[in-house]
DNA sequence: ACCTGAACACCGTTCAAGT
DNA sequence: ACCTGAACACCGTTCAAGT
């Protein structure tokens, strides 16, 4: 690597895309949505605010790429299990929600801007199960979309969660929301009363899946 | 209602959480989401900016109002076309979906906090009919939130669109993204480059509708 | 080519002061 | 009780100036 150490002499070992990314990705994790600030990222790089804006156009990009290069390696690491069909399905929408529970913020990313870069990687990993299954061709469009869905759904989840204060326990968080739906009238919202009695007990994980088995089910149902 | 004209003598129709709410909805709609301030706020309601704070909490507690509102107004009408089970729920989903599209920042919101209030009188609206198909107490919360989920994907591409410069036409916006698929590599994206030949053609609503339809043929096999 | 950091043009929110 | 509007504490982004 350091064949020649003709430049900066590895001081600060040169800014870089990748290095930014890193950066962001840590303080995202490590201290929430919010916290990314070019300021922030500044300091954790020991550089200026300006710099950055010569690897990264903006913090839209800066976000993009954060998530990007998360979903890659759920793809790749997804990748080396490999099964087929169904399973395959199942193996591609669990990596994207135990991603997504790791680190939330993405969750906010991928309902902002479902088109972008990174999540085409879980399109075409998904549509090309789905592709194998047999469904028709005109109804793989809407299939592979229906799954996304769920992922997508998830993501809605855990961005609301994220936008709470740090530190927020889940099941105080989901308690919370309980509460708050109990209080609704019972006239108006019987259904949600009835949920709300569910709400407190249930594995997000486990209706995840529910869910992905349901639309699993619709496309059988189809072909 | 102006019984006695004891205060203020109507000049200016004194500050309301309503009437803050509807000049809000005004300037979404009118100029997007990036352009609702509470300077911009103030201005049209010829009043300070600080003044708001009298009425609402902060900005979230009004979009979240502006968005229950229009919520509201959805649900009303759909409720006076009765229908049944199966059709009731589309006509709730369609609803949803061309309120979405009439008001794109009611996406983001959506996405961004998919158990607010707003949300709620859809999920009522869709669990009462999905309990009347008879589905399963075990299942009614997965049937009826992968339900939500389809409304909440298209809710993140409306959202996804808003963000882009104002007046962008939608058929443009989906050639620009076909194209960026196209351009993707061949060999690591095929399903991807198979899709963008389907995607500027596509219609949004009829798509939207066959996910609606793919779920509900899921959830006829469960039960 | 790449980096610095002050400066610019905004935000949401607060709060003393008014009526 | 309700409103005013200046002030505060931030932002993302730009850009002349440096190396």
């Amino acid at each position: 690597m350091a064949l020649s150490t003709k430049r900066t002499d590895r001081r600060t070992e040169a800014l870089s895309k990748e290095r930014i990314v890193e950066a962001a990705i840590h303080i995202l994790d490590a201290e929430g949505e919010r916290a990314l600030t070019f300021r922030a990222l500044a300091t954790r790089l020991a550089t200026g605010s300006g710099a950055i804006y010569w690897h990264v156009a903006d913090k839209q990009a800066l976000l993009a790429a954060a998530t990007d290069h998360i979903l890659a390696s759920v793809m790749a690491e997804v990748a080396e299990r490999s099964t087929l069909n169904h399973d395959a399905i199942r193996t591609v929408a669990l990596g994207m929600f135990d991603a997504i529970e790791a680190h939330p913020w993405i969750g906010a990313q991928l309902s902002g801007d479902p088109w972008q870069q990174g999540l085409l990687r879980i399109l075409e990993g998904i549509g090309r199960q789905v592709q194998a299954l047999g469904v028709p061709e005109s109804a793989l469009f809407n299939a592979t979309t229906a799954l996304l869905n769920c992922i997508l759904g998830v993501a809605a989840q855990h961005a609301a969660a994220e936008r709470l204060p740090r530190g927020t326990e889940r099941s105080v968080y989901l308690a919370a929301i309980a509460e708050r739906w109990t209080q609704l009238d019972l006239a108006e919202y019987p259904f949600v009363h009835h949920l709300a009695a569910q709400l407190p007990g249930h594995d997000d994980r486990e209706q995840f899946l529910a869910g992905v088995n349901l639309v699993l089910a619709g496309i059988e149902s189809i072909r």
